[in-house]
DNA sequence: AATGAATGAGAATTCATTCAT
DNA sequence: GATGAATGAATTCTCATTCAT
């Protein structure tokens, strides 16, 4: 059993279930089956075993929304299978979308906004751009485009972890068009 | 000088400047220029400190949201008119906004997730129902169509907050647009 | 009303009802109807109030003592008659007692011991001292004989206390009687 | 070398020697040798660790006590030897003595006061009851018996400590007689 | 004289990190 | 490599004392 992932499962789970704060190195050891000292082996130390976390959660998530593209589709199957992978990730995947929604807010050392690093903008923003002629993206600074689409998802995907909302494809296919609908010019 | 208002300032500077872990109480009252004791006179414990001025943002930033609405304007002037409201009041108090954003993330102990406490959802809910007759709302859950408005303008308030946008008029008419778009049945 | 009094008053009411640990100078202040301030008023510190507090108790306890004595009695009765009257001094001011008991436990700063100066040792030694012709006193040193009066007389005092024994008449005569047999010599 | 030993032995030098109010957790760890954490794992608390030490130095007496009984002795050989045993205890362990005597004064927390339970009553009171036949005990309730007994032990402790009184073997017969013809009826 | 808001040194306790085994 | 007992700096909070009003 590998140690290194033992730990950084223990402390993701350890962080989005018992708070950041009462999460100390004794009780992710304890949770992770491993001594104290094992901790300092793979880690410089707790500050970076939680960055670790974080730069490792994100290129998975990276990965996911990477992979949910394909070119070939029509232009708005594609963007609805993006908003779809997006918001089954957050939801099947709520400890790690909180870990990294709230990771940001605790220290000032690491100066990277979440926003800015939680999602791969560029092949994002290439895709955005590649169906220019077919359909007429607003003209919008491509970040604030970007903010239109993720802040809803965020927003949607909190309201799922509240157990306000439960998602059905129907919602997805309603949300996802609503996305659509506010980048979109309409003729 | 009122001293429990230093107090009051100094932690939301310091919570939102050096971290919420780093904010300790000494900390605390150095900034604010008072006694640690002096804490402790005006509030139980850091704890209710940190609530306490949780409670006055969130009523401050309720008092600017219903203060904004105007039943007399016409629909979509009156919804632009709370977005700017919203996105101004985020981006001139960007320490209030990153304090209210990240308080619930923080402290498992208080039940309430801010985005279901951050704005007041009956008067908003009240007004958009108002205009079922001029306008055509989507027909989502009003938790949906609610996330739809308020994770944009997080996501923009965020941009600006990151120096990555610029907010001008202009802007924010596209931005109210956009989510009205969003919202909206087109005909 | 004499506010020294009521400080003196709310002290020992304090120390002996909640303890000494929890008895601060604003709870003695709040209790005594006064500023906190008007303690430093007539007392030095913290310290120099309760050490004043024990001086006075012990001199009362003194009066009480030597009041007691009357030298124109039978021997026996008289002794019987210094015995009764500590032993109601103790039960009826349990707080004074126990206050008296305590005080020295608590700081290292004051060197006298209790026993060593609660009671007036010289007027009781030329008391017992008095009738060396009709009674015969054990040849023991006059501390000693001196602690097998006063020991039963606390151990005694601490029964009333713990609601362990009810003083009757008879049974203070038997203990007096009981003191009386321990140090005079029977023939 | 024990550091839970080290911790209890410190804290019973510190009460006795410098107070129990200026016996601080960091001034325990210094004379100790240990890390002011270290103390926490073994306490749960200051409060806890105190009252483990009470309780260790309780049964400890009680061991003396107990073993210093001979039921095929003469009685009151088997008395004086009680008393001889309590009172080179007492001596002989000054801090503990202190330690056990001023306990439960200073903590209210704690309902057993300590002439409840510092000596196993029963075995004594057994032993009391066990020479009614060769030997009159005065008609007088048990705990009055036992205070006139343990009352004097304390007194004359307290002047050993006091350096006012030498323990000799001669001393310890006066007082154990003097003890002895307090509680039994002479014919 | 009397007050009580303000102070800050000092208390108990925690926990990230080390290091002898 | 792995461990977890030991550490002590840092944290939250208290309270005796001061001093402007």
């Amino acid at each position: 059993m590998d140690k290194k992932e033992s730990i950084l499962e223990a402390t993701l789970k350890l962080t989005t279930e018992i708070g950041w704060v009462d999460t100390s190195t004794s009780l992710i050891a304890k949770e992770a089956n491993v001594g104290m000292g094992t901790i300092y082996r793979y880690f410089e130390s707790k500050e970076q075993l939680f960055y670790d976390l974080f730069i490792r959660l994100k290129q998975k998530l990276n990965e996911i929304v990477i992979s949910s593209f394909s070119f070939e589709k029509d232009p708005f199957d594609n963007f609805e299978n993006v908003v779809r992978n997006l918001l089954l990730y957050y939801t099947e995947n709520m400890r790690e979308f909180r870990y990294l929604e709230t990771y940001s807010d605790l220290t000032s050392e690491i100066p990277e906004r979440i926003d800015d690093t939680l999602l791969p903008l560029e092949p994002i923003t290439n895709f955005l751009n590649g169906w220019n002629n077919s359909f007429q993206l607003k003209p919008l600074p491509i970040d604030v485009i970007f903010g239109l689409i993720y802040g809803p998802l965020v927003a949607i995907a909190n309201l799922v972890h509240m157990k306000k909302l439960v998602l059905t494809d129907q919602i997805i296919s309603d949300i996802s068009e609503a996305c659509w609908d506010s980048i979109i010019v309409k003729n």
